[in-house]
DNA sequence: CGTATGACGTGCA
DNA sequence: GTGCACGCCATAC
């Protein structure tokens, strides 16, 4: 476990519900702006339960990618903004 | 320990 | 506005 791992992991943890946040930003926030790369390298290797990875998306506003499935990703995230309104 | 891959981002055509 | 290619960091094998 790298603290940069764990610092990732803190910042996904971090976001409001119904909120998202580019790999980009997570990277900046976990001390390296430039391991936007590794951010998503993580996740996909470590499935964190508890840590809401579906609310990390690409800087461009696409989804990115999900384990299990972009079209569950896009459905949570559209269950979350529904959740808040 | 070293190599290859990856859920990205930015730049250029 | 869209598509292709390159660069980058960390993880996993």
């Amino acid at each position: 476990m790298t603290t940069f791992k764990q610092r990732v992991l803190a910042v996904v943890q971090s976001i409001p519900l119904g909120h998202t946040m580019s790999y980009k930003e997570v990277a900046q926030l976990a001390g390296s702006p430039r391991a936007f790369r590794a951010v998503g390298t993580i996740m996909r290797g470590n499935k964190d339960p508890g840590v809401p990875c579906h609310r990390v998306i690409c800087s461009d506003g696409s989804l990115g990618g999900y384990n299990g499935g972009v079209d569950k990703k896009r459905k949570l995230l559209e269950m979350e903004a529904g959740q808040l309104r």
